[in-house]
DNA sequence: TCGAAACATGTCAATAGTGACAGGTCGAAA
DNA sequence: TTTCGACCTGTCACTATTGACATGTTTCGA
């Protein structure tokens, strides 16, 4: 449950409109990291808002609501975001780890297939956040501008280490299943 | 969801109970993949058994029931795991890559202290991982034995880039900082 | 033989999140 | 001027998952 430091984390950065955020979590944001829908949004601002988190600053046409950071959400933020990380992610739910995992109950045949297609779509992850990233390039890393600067380099790299594992990943299969036929 | 799929995958490499189910997501695969406890386990073979994707195949002591996938539950295994990932992993929900998006909000010392945590932590996830592959380095990639095996290379090559990432950012900011400070 | 630990399964209330449904406002182009 | 698309907020039923609670069995070492 890490969606009420996320909406901090982006009203930390700018006030917004629960609209705005959910917009926000359509792009890179959403896609990468964490993703919401509105009908989860605007409940979480009204309990945040409750526990004094965030408030509303000002209120524009067709009833929206403009909300901003507290102090307290602030420290909030911060304190979740220097907390010690090993503690917190319990609760795993990656389901393109758990597709490697599985890969051991497939036949070698089909593993093979399944690599060749991961290392097709990391491949096209790695342009794409290229290009997100040269999109970027001349920005601050710190505050508005720079949001997901750091982020869009880390998936990067991320992508890059899983285009590699994938490639190296065939290539021990195939000397495998050789051997294994020499043996037999 | 993708918990039937574990649960599937589980049982393709070796037919088991739902204790030792429980046990399995307990271990790596639970700490890196996908997390479940015995309260959605044990309902979820239910449900898999009524689509007869797996079979109770023996009852054995304190009431236990050892449960198999059935042909059909190997095809619905196969045709996930060979299709196209792109088109499922949409409901993204890492807390890991949420953190690095939220780096931006705060302030640069703050941010480099952050850092220097989550590279201390990925350093430590190399080394633990470096291990769980050495003590897998002689078995077969493919089958029971060789069950995670590709995983825990996946993920050693994950957090050694992840460490990377952090030391990498660490030096950007300090050089960003340094030459806000001259311009100022 | 006694007790602890591991084995083994379950219920239930509470929380989190999704998708379908719903309703209204404003700006701009046709 | 009308209509279309973007803007903006919400409810509600349903599904998934968790944590607390509950219960009984078997094994094994002291």
């Amino acid at each position: 449950m890490s969606l009420p430091h996320a909406l901090l984390g982006l009203l930390a950065v700018e006030p917004a409109s629960g609209y705005a955020l959910t917009k926000a979590f359509e792009t890179d944001l959403g896609r990468y990291a964490w993703h919401a829908g509105h009908t989860s949004i605007y409940p979480e601002l009204g309990r945040l808002a409750e526990q004094g988190l965030v408030e509303v600053t000002a209120e524009g046409p067709r009833g929206s609501r403009t909300y901003a950071v507290t102090p307290a959400g602030r420290a909030e933020l911060r304190s979740w975001l220097l907390d010690d990380p090993a503690g917190h992610s319990r609760r795993v739910r990656n389901e393109q780890v758990l597709r490697m995992f599985l890969l051991s109950a497939l036949d070698p045949a089909d593993a093979r297939i399944a690599l060749a297609r991961i290392a097709e779509n990391t491949a096209a992850g790695v342009a794409e956040l290229r290009r997100v990233r040269t999109a970027h390039a001349d920005k601050p890393l710190i505050g508005r501008e720079g949001f997901g600067q750091l982020a869009a380099e880390y998936g990067l790299r991320q992508y890059q280490a899983a285009h590699d594992w994938a490639i190296w990943a065939m290539t021990q299969l195939d000397e495998n299943t050789e051997s294994v036929g020499l043996e037999r």
